[in-house]
DNA sequence: GTGAAAGCGCTAACAT
DNA sequence: ATGTTAGCGCTTTCAC
């Protein structure tokens, strides 16, 4: 049905070894033969089969994409930043995201099937020993995003440090009962950020009480909601010792905490601060101060490096790790109190808020 | 370097044909000779090369989507759905995103290119007859979503209705002076939104005021941002009878607008109402009103469409047009008049907005 | 600069 | 139930 190297050789009296070199750019063929071919298949409204040239060349220029969920603006900006990179490169990008739980490793699997790409990404997904042997046995070229393995090239942000960071603000800004919130304990950020946050807190010769700590035993999405932080801030208040200032470890979870201080009538941040981690569109808009992740950056830098390590698949393994950056809004600090405290930062205060919405 | 049912088909001792009858399913093959080579399979790793197959089946088991960028709930939701539909057929997902306005028909070149997908999914892009006449070439089953056309099948919303929902809301509720804020004039839904609006009104006995309309001229992304909302509600707001309800022809313009109705001290519902188009995430958050699309389920309904078209290519053209839902949150009412005008409508919003933050 | 020919790994008649 | 064989459309040595 469709037309091929074989009817474009044919009208240009050429071999189709003449018309395949043609499309493959590199390759030396006179200039007249060239303008022939390409003006006969432009007429026949020729295109290369991608399939066939895959099996040929033993390539198939694309590049297949593994995340837990589709549902998260976390991911949506490292596949834009993937995307974006990959396009330049003219790569295609194949997206298997998870359903359920147990659908991960399905996906996973289609994604490393052989001769279906030619590198793979495999994003926040925590590399259970099952797993692991399937990536390693696969051969594919392998990057992870926000995920560490020795054994693999990775892109993540450094956890420890964002959780160390919150609690370093907090600290700072004079408050005394820490709070923590945590998603479901499964996923290594989650106990990263609490890590750094933990001993941030006693370096500073204090200590976090078992019963300030709420992790969400969520298997929804791993904890990572809105409701999770909403029933997790419900707990803490309820406690004997309610915390002034809460870390929320992500911030969906951030976001659920501050619904449920104001349906408390508590306020933000006099009764109680918050800080949450991602920098997610939504935190932007309200407010929340936040530890932001450069993840558009960190779909780019992943997928410049699965290029590379398709190009050389003996280079050692490097991992990129990205600092998190504290973005100070209005839920630690009220903004009369920014203006008093540090010169001129009110205003930089609505340069970011603006720019962080667009 | 990788093993082919060549290594299988020796080590078996039968024929390559009884190794792709084994692995392509239906065919009928002994019990134990099947056994056999699933044994061989399995110690020796091997997996059907897919490139191989595609190329030999004439078909690929993937679709590939592409829409004009990455950012978005809207398209989060939809491509969730897409894939939620496709990985339960077995089909892959190829996604084009375009990262500028140019670029959007590059990717769709290289979407709808030859072998590289059994069919289209086109997303948000209206259909200049350049676009249109490369997609009618190209041959590949296609169904449209977000956007109509006779040629191609498709799944929408209903945007004059919702924009005519919208108005009704708004005129029900009392307000006298409607003020409306569009995106970028050149994609058709804001067009029809506008129109179902405008014809509620007139309608009504009667008419907008040409200065109660604010029409972005932001190229940036079609002008669905939240900028573009901040600057119209301002220009609204200098004019010689601001409006006491608006209109924000997608969500986030809406937000825009809520911004700056709060940075001019101006309170909402109040001293002006909003209402939106969309009900992206954080619109629960906030608690606009707004008329809602059923992304994901948009999503699912056209892949299901194209899988139907890719079995009957001759089947009629047909179009699925979804109702946009009308939820109304706290930019149009105050909660107290909720519940003064319905009986338990404040229940209901309430459970609105729990399910709506899931 | 161009052509001939041998694959790439699998599928699908057709034959047995 | 299984084997033989001719492709699928393109790439890529190796000659000339």
């Amino acid at each position: 049905v469709a037309v091929t190297i074989y009817d474009i050789a044919e009208r240009a009296g050429v071999s189709i070894a003449t018309v395949s070199r043609v499309f493959s750019g590199g390759a030396r063929v006179a200039d007249k033969t060239r303008e022939r071919v390409f003006k006969i298949a432009e007429e026949l409204g020729y295109e290369p089969n991608v399939s066939a040239r895959s099996l040929a060349r033993q390539a198939t220029q694309v590049v297949s994409m593994v995340l837990p969920t589709m549902t998260s603006y976390f991911f949506m900006e490292v596949i834009r930043g993937v995307q974006d990179c990959l396009a330049e490169a003219n790569y295609d990008l194949l997206v298997y995201a998870g359903r359920t739980a147990d659908n991960v490793d399905t996906q996973l699997s289609r994604a490393v099937q052989s001769g279906r790409a030619d590198g793979v990404l495999v994003c926040s997904l925590p590399l259970a020993p099952a797993r692991l042997e399937r990536l390693q046995n696969s051969g594919v070229p392998l990057v992870l995003v926000d995920s560490i393995h020795p054994d693999f090239d990775s892109v993540a942000v450094n956890n420890v440090e964002g959780g160390y960071t919150a609690a370093r603000h907090l600290i700072e800004l004079g408050y005394k009962r820490m709070g923590l919130i945590l998603p479901h304990p499964d996923p290594a950020p989650g106990r990263e950020r609490r890590e750094g946050f933990e001993r941030a807190i006693r370096e500073a010769g204090r200590r976090l009480d078992a019963s300030a700590v709420y992790v969400s035993d969520d298997l929804q999405q791993h904890g990572y909601t809105v409701e999770s932080g909403y029933t997790a801030m419900q707990a803490l208040l309820g406690r004997a010792q309610p915390p002034d200032a809460v870390f929320a470890a992500c911030d969906e979870q951030a976001l659920g905490a501050l619904k449920a201080l104001s349906d408390a009538n508590l306020d933000c941040p006099s009764d109680v601060a918050v800080i949450g981690f991602d920098n997610i569109r939504t935190s932007a808009y309200v407010g929340l101060t936040t530890l932001a992740q450069p993840m558009y950056e960190m779909g780019r830098a992943a997928a410049e490096k699965l290029l590379q390590r398709m190009l050389s698949p003996d280079r050692p393994v490097s991992h990129t790790v990205f600092s998190p950056r504290l973005i100070i809004r209005e839920t630690t600090v009220c903004p009369s109190e920014i203006t008093s405290r540090e010169n001129g930062a009110e205003g930089v205060r609505a340069r970011n808020d603006l720019s962080a919405l667009a």
